[in-house]
DNA sequence: GAATACATGTAATCCGTTACATGATTCT
DNA sequence: AGAATCATGTAACGGATTACATGTATTC
């Protein structure tokens, strides 16, 4: 049974044919925004795909001690990953530490709390700037973005989700700025 | 050295005392949303902050096999989880299964594709209505909501948080829902 | 009488992170 | 000459989920 790591090796294999080492810098950077994976993971992960018949693997020139080797996608493959996309929607994850920190909000002074905050914000918004540029850089492609059949489109909604859900987290802060200002800069 | 979830147990002990069995319910509901943890987790985890001086336990009367416990933070507790909340600020999680499929929506007909952005769409949307019972709930209660200091307060903000952020998740459905449907229903 | 809630623990397994290990090529 | 990048693997460890295990009290 594949793993939802499997799938985000597929969805990168469906773009184009890959080496482990290419896959495992997209799980950092591009992909990496919500799902990261090591390359611990990835070359077992690889393995596994092709022993399932999931992807296929030709050896390439390369360095180093070990052979180099290029995976893509098989129709199996393909399948399996079109099937994933249209099942059952999954839950949310329930892990956010910021917000167990804010859950106990209450215990800090009002002086610290305010200065978490504008951390928070602070980096919400250095994060919206960076993904104006990358969505400069799409408007810039050469993609038909209005065509959702092309890859871009994939990258290019998971880019706005980011967007405005990180305004929508400087917002709350906001909001929870001018709540931890109203009361008296130390409230012992 | 204490784990993110010792200072989940620590924020609950903080607001009052309760035994083992109330705060692996309260790890399921009102901080599960986004901090899960189950009894088997909650029980050794316990145990490690008393070892750790963090809480201590008096054994009080109870059903069961086994003697039924209520923990207490301690001084030391109270300011370990202080020090730990005015710490640096923790980077996002970047686990999010759905921005995984979205990366390969592309790959999908563009009806099935519609179809998975509305069943989020009314996920978000049931979950907002759940918000505002639950903040109307906190209106209602008798504490004073405008002090930073009370356990209500931080509550009442992870509330909003998650008020904000799925509102924005709503717009991005019906950005994502406009995109889809400029093309024919079946993209061929 | 059956089901559910109360109450606490251990064991097996899985997933992910960090560290170990090796070596060629390219850039400074 | 040294650092960074390319390239692929294994091992140890820790955290989280699921299943195993036990037994009382209350509600339907």
């Amino acid at each position: 049974m594949t793993t939802t790591l499997g799938f985000a090796v597929l969805g990168l294999l469906a773009k184009k044919r890959q080496t482990g080492y290419e896959i495992s810098r997209a799980m950092q950077r591009p992909v990496g925004y919500f799902w990261r994976a090591g390359h611990s993971q990835i070359y077992p992960q690889l393995a596994a795909l092709e022993a399932a018949g999931l992807a296929r693997s030709t050896v390439i020139a390369g360095p180093g001690p070990r052979e180099t080797k290029r995976y893509a996608i098989t129709p199996a493959g393909k399948t399996a990953l079109t099937t994933w996309l249209g099942g059952p929607v999954p839950g949310e994850d329930h892990k956010d530490e910021l917000m167990l920190r804010v859950w106990s909000l209450w215990l800090l002074p009002a002086d610290d709390a305010r200065e978490l905050v504008r951390t928070v914000r602070d980096e919400q918004l250095a994060a919206l700037e960076a993904y104006a540029f990358e969505e400069q850089d799409f408007l810039l492609s050469a993609a038909d973005l209005t065509d959702p059949a092309v890859p871009e489109f994939g990258e290019l909604a998971t880019l706005r989700y980011g967007t405005l859900r990180r305004r929508a987290t400087v917002e709350w802060c906001d909001w929870l700025l001018s709540r931890l200002s109203q009361s008296g800069t130390v409230t012992t």
